[in-house]
DNA sequence: TATGAATGAGAGTTCATTCAT
DNA sequence: AATGAATGAACTCTCATTCAT
């Protein structure tokens, strides 16, 4: 995949791109992004140089991109399905949560890799690749289901901020926490998760 | 100062010591853990050489411990401050969140360190710092005081672990969200805090 | 149109040829000929890969052949031209020398290209491409005028090889000039240079 | 020698620069600028690794900066003695020329080296070291001795800066000559020089 | 006539560390 | 307590080229 990408790529060169994205997710998951070389990578992917990586990726951050985007679609696919027709936001906030710690507990692979791109990773400017993007926009959608929520009345006031805040971290902190606790019942986890944020947000009245 | 810790080090050695660990907890709160090399390190030290630094530390292992345990030693001699004599275990709660929130207001260059060294290092044998010590030990902390706030019936019943952990979480992702918001009142967003935790843990008699 | 020349070529592989050899040299003019990859050639052709490039020549050697052979070709039949019937060798040299600057005035781009390769490039046998060739046939062209204008009086008696070196000097290092500055009028350069040449080479009888 | 450079550097280091720095005139001046890589360069050296021309030099910039600096070190000095109490301009041009031409006589193999390197190397920025320092500098001196004898009418109205221009290429251009013409007599081409730009500038009176 | 995929060799650079003083 | 010099290994990336279609 050389000079300009103009054209569709082949289907050998998609299929060739995702096994490098496959192997460098494994990668990440299992000695941290700063350890991830395309050496390393190339090894798990059973090429035979690191050179097929870099004729397919115009560079690491590229690479990166293209893994974090991978996970990010497979979330996003997942998750639009089960956020469709809630009848309220408290069923939202609950699903979502509900939602989200199933796909960690199906993904782990993937979601211990995102959290350490995340956590390591500067593109070139300087900035996190969180940045102003993804991070924001992730809670901006949490925010909206408990604005939604305040509104109807069926949630207390506070402040959204924080709150998706914490929604987001104790969910996006699980892949760090099965470091320690591989054996962690996540439906439980789950239960116990949106019953306390249930708690937490619902109108005092 | 080097390999045999036979006598006490003197105070001059000490002393570089320590300006090594200001200089490593500023350059990967800046940079992150992954680009916090000797080099870097030397150059922010205003060391002519990164040889000084391997001549006090005996490898990147012993400094980025002394690095954590530098920065756990402010927290602890902080908190233990804080969580003395007091009435009972909601305060305790509470104090605990409002308190750790205080801190990493205060010390944002070490929380920002912290975290990055907890989520890119891994010790050369593969297993993550954290492992089963001081993050297990941490969540020990919080899940004491909430089992003994059931025992009194001060809190409902929850699994201590999730809420301890989603705890955890709230705070010591603070960094992160830092980044993105740098601007953010700490002091409301404590505020905020307490009331979701107490909320969720009270009593539902 | 690979190794073999058996055929003749067709069009279209002659226009693919000079479409080439076109970016070629605008490529080697703008970032030199060290920079100039069959990869920055491709970017600039609008082709899909460098592939094509080695499809048309035979090796990075036969391009940079092509490319001098384009920009001499125009040189030559320029200066053919130009150079015909002349009623003396005085004459021949002026015009010589206020052709040859129009040349470089009309294609700064080839020239620039010209001079590049002629400097960097070093063919595989370690000689220069210049070697015994191109160079001396060029110094050849311009010693025959003055040899003429010193059988007939015209000229004084100098050395022609020095003579003629410094004229080519003049002229080929035009370019390397021009990247300084870029606004020179060449005309007046142009005439600057007859008139030096006129009086370092005239009788002084 | 590492991180900062704010000391002195020691007796062996400067040595070791000078070795490498001479090693890296030679590789230039044989294989040209392109072709002059770490690994040559240490090969000729009798290094036992690339990795000690790093060390010593921040990278490839710095390295070529160094050589010619040296180059350019060495023409001066010899230079300033030669330009020392010159009665007349006329007497300062002759005295440069062939001073210059003495001096590429006698250190052909740095002169190849440094015609290599103005001509491929382009800066990072992308611009040509000799850009606007160097070269221009160059011919200011030039210039200023053009420009005194025209004041003193020694010399003729010309443009001093066409004229200045021809000599630096009748001048740099030599060990471009030199690699056709290996057996040049160098004497005698200043003699002719010398003689050349007499006749082009002397006042026509 | 053209192309997508792949490649071995080498580039400069950075890494933490060690030797010798 | 400190330092200058040196190092082997690994890093990402680019090079012109070739295989197979």
């Amino acid at each position: 995949m050389p000079v300009s990408k103009s054209s569709t790529p082949s289907v050998a060169a998609t299929a060739r791109r995702a096994q490098i994205v496959a192997a460098t997710i494994e990668t990440i998951a299992e000695l941290g992004y700063a350890q991830a070389s395309f050496a390393r990578i190339a090894e798990r992917a059973q090429l035979s140089s690191t050179r097929l990586i870099s004729y397919h990726f115009a560079g690491k951050e590229e690479l990166i991109s293209a893994v974090v985007e991978d996970i990010y679609g497979g979330i996003r696919a997942f998750m639009e399905e089960r956020m469709r027709d809630l009848p309220d936001a408290r069923t939202a906030l609950l699903t979502y949560i509900r939602s989200r710690v199933e796909y960690v507990a199906g993904h782990r692979t993937q979601m211990a890799a995102l959290m350490s791109v995340f956590l390591d990773h500067r593109s070139t400017e300087g900035e996190r690749r969180s940045g102003s993007g993804t991070e924001r926009r992730a809670l901006r959608e949490i925010q909206d289901i408990l604005e939604s929520g305040q509104r109807s009345g069926l949630f207390r006031e506070f402040d959204t901020f924080v709150m998706a805040s914490t929604v987001r971290r104790a969910i996006d902190g699980l892949p760090f926490l099965l470091r320690t606790e591989p054996d962690l019942d996540l439906g439980a986890y789950a239960a116990e998760l949106t019953t306390l944020f249930d708690l937490a947000t619902r109108s005092t009245k």
